[in-house]
DNA sequence: ATAATATCGATATCCAGATACTGATATAAA
DNA sequence: TTTATATCAGTATCTGGATATCGATATTAT
């Protein structure tokens, strides 16, 4: 019985995960002019349930919903995006310049995340050194002191497997402290390093078999 | 109590999109000449626990496996394979040739998971006409009756937000009954359709209240 | 042949998160 | 001012999935 609760409120995962969603929509309706919202309204909206709708906005917000009224938007997305840490500015490094490095290096909606990718790094000589979406391409080399120098904690990992675990080493090594991987495969790292999977595999397994039953059963 | 169970053995979500991470693994494996593998090992590897594992591998081997030898890794390759239906081909389109689009019209690794990008869609006269890939891009307003035509059931959709459930409506008019939504907005389509989100958002959102965390606290 | 051991499948327990329910309260209408 | 109602917050219940436990069994070593 030694365990004790750190913080008093707890979010969970799930919920942080709904977050941008709830964030996007209520962007949308402020742009729209509405000023306030209630949970049932946004559950039917978002296809979710109206009570999840409830504790996810409780569970954020510093101020109480009103019966009748609901919330104030304004205050919602404030509280949001502080929860999420897009207040302030986080740097990040990009490995691996290939198509989908260049997609996420031009993904403009980082920017109201407070995510900045610093730079990227490649090991073809044939782009190293050229800018993407105004991003200097270095060599991949650099990566672990770069990191190490500017004090840069966000990894991104766009490079083929079979480089993938080499990168997030450097990386690392490097001092980075959180990772974004879209190799599909398992990395290795210490324990203290959050690695996310960006699992396109794993999205596709679902579409994959969903549509597979669906048309047995036709 | 009308509903009843379909088929004996149900897969879990969570398993299901385990599966692309064992196959990868496993296949793995099988090119280093490894043969037979047990579920411990498997867990270590991958750094999951040693029963989920297990469960996960009962649930979709045809074989039993044996204590002390484990599993037969090509028979389990085969039966996840199979499971997840990357024995037959199932063709998809695509809208949206950007940068994303592009890094998936790109990716290999869709063709080992029968999965096959067939063309993509446009609204970009720029781009309408040319090839990505070895894929053509064709003018949006093609797209449903494409979809209808060649009898194609999943869409890719990785156009800007704004566009995004107009694509959707496009794609569910043509017949498409799985959605990959890339576009950072929810989709409203009807019940029988599969809307799968990738939701870059989410991650960042993990990553972002991690990150401050672990240097709040430090 | 027998004993030791790794791994198996199955059953039981535990936990997180989703959903349902209940009483309280602020607004709006009568 | 009173009544009706939408929505709230909080508590209770339910469910899916993850983890722990245990007896059974195939292989390996003695």
């Amino acid at each position: 019985m030694s365990r004790e609760k750190e913080s008093p409120i707890t979010i969970s995962t799930q919920a942080l995960e709904r977050m941008p969603y709830y964030l996007q929509y209520l962007k949308q309706l402020q742009k729209e002019g509405v000023t306030a919202v209630a949970s049932p309204a946004i559950a039917a909206d978002l296809t979710l349930n109206e009570v999840q709708v409830r504790k996810d906005l409780a569970a954020v917000s510093t101020s109480k919903g009103k019966p009748k009224a609901g919330f104030v938007i304004e205050d919602l997305i404030y509280n949001m995006e502080d929860i999420l840490g897009y207040h302030n500015v986080k740097d990040a490094v990009l490995a691996g310049a290939g198509f989908l490095g260049r997609a996420l290096l031009s993904y403009k909606d980082f920017d109201n995340s407070g995510m900045h990718i610093v730079a990227a790094f490649d090991t073809d000589n044939a782009v190293v050194g050229s800018e993407i979406c105004g991003k200097k391409v270095l060599s991949a080399d650099k990566l672990s002191s770069m990191c190490r120098r500017l004090n840069i904690h966000i990894g991104i990992i766009t490079v083929p497997k079979d480089q993938a675990q080499t990168v997030c080493d450097q990386m690392v090594a490097g001092g980075i402290l959180a990772i974004w991987n879209f190799a599909p495969i398992h990395l290795s790292a210490p324990d203290n390093i959050l690695v996310r999977n960006e699992n396109m595999t794993a999205s596709l397994a679902i579409l994959s078999k969903h549509l597979q039953e669906k048309i047995k059963h036709t």
